[in-house]
DNA sequence: TGTATGTGTCAGTCGAATCTTACACGTGCC
DNA sequence: GGCACGTGTAAGATTCGACTGACACATACA
């Protein structure tokens, strides 16, 4: 995990809005206008914020048609579980000079 | 950990340049200036980082004489090892409600 | 007295992230 | 057609964090 990768996972998580996105998740997977109303977000800025969430890895969403045919885009958590200490850490900023150092090379990383 | 311990921790460590001033920290204990002249960073700039991490709980300063007579403002790491997943999100957010309801109740929270 | 080292703090700039509001577009139903 | 419900996106305001540069103050030393 480079230090990019760590840092978007963390920026990801920390902040409030999204804490609460994801633990409205938890229970099971929920479309966007659904768990707007739960959250009592708008749904441009829920929109907002899960997409962050995806491109950090924490969650996946796919677009699916419902029985009265309305488009409906379900989000749902991917399970992570990252421990954050200082070997962590080191590892990351680590892991950014073997990347530097093989710009070509294949991808073949531990974790 | 209440939801906002919680985030004070994540947005702390979710920062490249607080990122390296705890790598930076990782050998042992080094005073402001120091640091930063390491880091190639301002030390106003260091300072606020550094604060911000104390804030969070994350390193530990305190005002130091050298043998020349100069006060050296001292850092060092305080181990830490949260594991990060959905279960520890959702206990951040439970004790947010706990505190609402004891407002003047004692400290006494696992952890 | 002047220089070099440190701490602590503040005003102000700047850019990114957040958030609101509004729009276009699609379906099913009355 | 008009309404209710969804998605996707974009413009604009605003808040927030990061960062620079400068200041006051202390010590030691030549």
């Amino acid at each position: 995990m480079t230090s990019e990768e760590l840092l978007a996972f963390l920026s990801a998580v920390g902040h409030t809005q999204r804490l609460r996105a994801i633990a409205g998740l938890a229970d099971g997977r929920m479309y966007v206008s659904e768990l707007a109303r739960q959250l009592g977000m708008s749904r441009p800025l829920l929109y907002m914020h899960l997409e962050r969430l995806e491109k950090a890895g924490l969650v996946v969403g796919h677009l699916e048609l419902s029985d009265d045919g309305k488009a409906l885009k379900y989000f749902e958590l991917v399970p992570f579980d990252l421990h954050l200490n200082v070997q962590t850490i080191l590892d990351a900023l680590r892991a950014d000079e073997q990347q530097a150092g093989t710009a070509d090379g294949p991808a073949d990383e531990e974790g």
